[in-house]
Order: C-alpha cells, then sequence, then structure tokens
DNA sequence: GTTGACTCTGTACTATAGTACGGACCGTAT
DNA sequence: ATACGGTCCGTACTATAGTACAGAGTCAAC
C-alpha cells in the first residue's frame, strides 16, 4: 500500500502518518527501488495507526502509545519486563475505566433527573451529580 | 480560601486556577477589597478543579469538559437541551469505556500469556492481542 | 515527452494546555 | 518602615500533536 491509502484506510492524513513514523509509532516501512523508493506498507501499519487514534481517544498520550506498543515484539526485551509495563498500564486502563463509569452515573443520573422538553432548569446540575460520584471518589483517594 | 491554597488542594499551580479562569471553566471568584482584591475561593472550585483534572485523564479535552460543566446551573438554557447535550456525552463516555474494557481484556491476555521472570519474547505481542478485540471492533463499526 | 497525480524531505506554522517571568501591589510581622 | 511572602496582570515561552507548505523527484497515461 501506497502511504496515501493508509492514510485513507486509517482515516488520518498522509503527513500524519510520515509523523508517526518519525515519532517510532509506526514501523519503517519497505522502499523497494522498483517504486521510486516511495514508502510500502502492509495493512498492518492501518490497524496500528487505528489502535493509535482508539487510544488516544481514551487519553493516552503518543508516548504512552508508544509504550503500550513496545509491550509488543522486542526480541531483546525479557518477557518478566514487559509483563511488569503490561500491569501497570492495566492499572491505569482500571482507574480510566472507574472514573469513567462514575462519570457515566452521574451523567444518567443528570438525564433522569432533568424532567425533560421545555422547563427551565435549576435543579440540573451534573457537576452535582458528578461531586456525588467522581469527586467524592477522588476526595478519598487523594494523595497528590 | 486564597489562590495559592486552592492550587495545592487540587494539585495544581496558581498559574493554572487562573489559566482555569480565563478559559471559563471555573467561575470568577469573588475579589473582596478587605481583602486587597485578592481572589477568594470557596472549597467548591477544589472541587471542580478535580473534576477538570480527572476528566482530563480519561481523554476530555478542555473545550468538551466545559461542555460538561455547562450541563450545570445555566438558568436560561432549557432543561431538554442539557439532556440531550447530557445523552451525547453519555455515549462518548460509553464509547471511551467500551475501548478501555477492550484495551483492559487485552492486556490481561497479555500478562497471562507471558511465562514471566527471564524468558525471551517472541510470543509476547500486544498489539495482536490487541488487534484481536480493540480493532477488531473497530474494523466493524468504520464510518470515518 | 509532457502533464498530472502522487511522493519525497525539510521547515514552518497551528492549536491546546499549560508554565515561567517581569514588574507592580498588598498585608503582616519585625 | 521595610522586608517577605503572596498576589496581581500581561506577555512570553514550552511541549504535544499535528498540519501546511516549498521545491524536487517519480511514475503512468496520453
Amino acid at each position: 500500500m501506497r502511504i496515501s491509502e493508509v492514510a485513507k484506510a486509517a482515516g488520518v492524513g498522509v503527513e500524519t502518518v510520515r509523523f508517526y513514523e518519525r515519532k517510532g509509532l509506526v514501523v519503517q516501512p519497505k522502499r523497494p527501488v522498483l517504486s521510486g523508493g516511495f514508502r510500502s506498507y502492509s495493512s498492518d501499519t492501518v490497524e496500528c495507526i487505528r489502535f493509535i487514534r482508539q487510544a488516544q481517544e481514551i487519553g493516552f498520550s503518543l508516548r504512552e502509545i508508544k509504550e503500550l506498543l513496545s509491550l509488543r515484539v522486542d526480541p531483546d526485551a525479557d518477557c518478566g519486563e514487559v509483563r511488569t509495563h503490561a500491569r501497570t498500564k492495566l492499572d491505569e486502563v482500571n482507574r480510566k475505566i472507574a472514573s469513567l463509569t462514575d462519570m457515566k452515573a452521574a451523567l444518567e443520573v443528570l438525564i433522569e433527573a432533568c424532567p425533560g422538553q421545555g422547563v427551565a432548569l435549576g435543579e440540573c446540575s451534573i457537576l452535582e451529580a458528578l461531586t456525588r460520584s467522581v469527586l467524592a471518589e477522588s476526595k478519598v483517594d487523594r494523595t497528590n
């Protein structure tokens, strides 16, 4: 695949693909002389970029995503280390899920509580609802 | 509370508090003349800032967080509109939870699969695991 | 064999989310 | 009264994550 095909399939611009390559997030593609030295991709790269976008959506930075991806094949690393990193990431993921679950509950409370069309506000307060869940929790385990 | 107290309690710098104020994420505090015109906060602001940080962690931008917070008291808005926004946000939250749940499963698979200390890699591939979950799903509902 | 669509490298520009700083001001403790 | 710690405002700087050229090269089709 050519860069523009990959970009289109992954839903990003070609510049973004090259940017990810520079950042080491996607592997350097082969550049066969017979295609004028143009980057030649497999569809794995598309998958990889989709993964990157998905991971970004849920709050991982490119550096963190690189760490996630480095949990892949790396013949020089030993598995115990990878496992430790995976556990750390898993903790992170679990914390995010907990936060989102709280927010979900708060939003549901809000939607429930709002009487509907054309009704003036006053009793509708997300922060109030959120304070009861997300923030109530963050009060407990505040350590920073 | 003074700005530095709020900042400390919320775990951010004073500049950040002012920054959030400029961005309209936290309410403009009173500035009683009797305290030299310094910003005077209630602890609600601390809660608010903690909420902002938590929401950022799970992938919301400040603009989105402002939208979330605007689901609060706004006497001029009607409740139906707020409800619609809340539903939109709820969908977003549910999508994030789904992504994270997939990633969680993939990480667990990876941790399971890794034999442990001192073992060379080769069969440990997060992307492989993730491809089977996160990406497999994103393949299905690809619309962009 | 030239046009056009695509690619290359490199640099520059943008938006977001802060962070740091300069120079002035305020209130308290000495 | 003056030193100090905290605050004020405004501006400038930083990192992250792209996005947009410029200028050159490549291939394929007409």
